[in-house]
DNA sequence: ATATCAAGCATTGGATACAATTTACTTCTT
DNA sequence: AAGAAGTAAATTGTATCCAATGCTTGATAT
């Protein structure tokens, strides 16, 4: 139980930042599951603040999709369904090459190798690490588009990505062949070929897009 | 001023998004302009309520990207700049060229139809009316994707979009060429022909951002 | 046995009250 | 006169309180 002690109490802001922040970290990694109910006096209880800052958390992750908001009924951790991953995606093919595109021209050597660096690390890390390395590799690959909308964006679709790769336990299927697209879409960036970074890249999502659907489908 | 006498209360869930309309209509038209501050207090006070479904209005607003919030000072309606204007006609550029792929497979000749309709109606429509009579027409032709996220995001890059598009004033220097590549896309349906849609759109909504662009350029 | 309705309970939405932070203004100093 | 510092006013964030809505349970009728 987190007491909001004087100690560790946050700025006067920040407190539905931090409430959205430990709550959505707990619906990423699955240990609250879709459709389970959000009661505003619990969740206020848990951190130990008043119901109002918790309102205000569950409206945050409510526009990012984490949570379905209904009025005068209790907020629920949203659903996993096949259509949204597809939808999700699909939307994740369409920005992240996008991306990529308008990154490639403008990024550094020293940047792709940060890039391999986080790449070297997915390999030897266990299923909770490797989806956050994951979307720290492709950010860091996107970030010199110098997009904040499209930045944002890609951001959100992670989230939700990472969502069904945790719920899935798919991840041990495809890491190996996830590592090879990894290592040839570092290579289309070093040779700044972007109609190959953007072809890996769209195999790369859809791949994985496949993959977790299939086993969906088995779980259904 | 509008009061919250029992004749008009609306029911209990529904003051912020009813709120968060009315102050979005108000920015999108241009009568709250860019960096303008919004006070708690005035907005409670204008629409007879207090400043708890305010303050829910205001976040909505805020992941909406029309409004900037800090924490303990007042909300600003967000700024307008040609970096964003391009960030956000590249995000609809990809979005939409993606849903038209999806749509058409699926897109029936009555939905054509209602396109069509539309574009008639935009042809003898005022400066107010084209932007919504626009969006309904790009989304008549997007709805049979069926993918309730996607579409989503659509619908919020149309908005910001549409902000830019009434404060520019640009609408009459592109209208009739907007007028041509309308009925262009709309060919492009009937035949079902995938690759010249997607052609059409990217021209269609890049030379959209390009018009607005220098139009921004000049204005600065 | 099942369906329907009512009453009480649980939970949310909104108003009011208070605390913390920022902004504006005044005053003092150089 | 310009800038810094301190103080008061304005404004936001959080807590508490009340009203409205939804949910559950149990009684009743079919």
């Amino acid at each position: 139980m987190i007491l909001n002690t004087p100690s560790n109490r946050r700025k006067r802001g920040a407190q539905p930042a931090d409430i959205a922040a430990g709550l959505q970290s707990d619906i990423v990694s699955g240990t609250l599951t879709a459709g389970q109910v959000l009661q505003q006096d619990r969740i206020a209880a848990q951190f130990g603040v008043s119901r109002m800052p918790v309102r205000e958390a569950l409206a945050l992750l409510a526009a990012r999709g984490l949570v379905d908001l209904t009025a005068n009924r209790s907020a629920r951790v949203a659903a996993l369904t096949r259509e949204d991953l597809i939808d999700i995606f699909d939307l994740r093919v369409a920005a992240e090459t996008l991306a990529i595109r308008l990154a490639l021209p403008q990024i550094t050597n020293a940047q792709i190798d940060r890039a391999a660096a986080l790449q070297a690390q997915i390999k030897a890390s266990d299923v909770a690490r490797f989806a956050t390395l994951n979307s720290q590799f492709h950010q860091v690959l996107y970030a010199p588009c110098a997009r904040p909308r499209l930045i944002a964006h890609i951001a959100q679709l992670a989230l939700a990505a990472d969502r069904y790769l945790r719920a899935i336990h798919a991840v041990f299927d495809y890491g190996d062949k996830s590592n090879l697209e990894h290592h040839a879409l570092l290579s289309a960036c070093h040779a700044r070929d972007e109609a190959a970074a953007v072809a890996c890249l769209e195999r790369h999502i859809t791949a994985a897009r496949d993959v977790l659907a299939d086993r969906m489908a088995q779980q259904d």
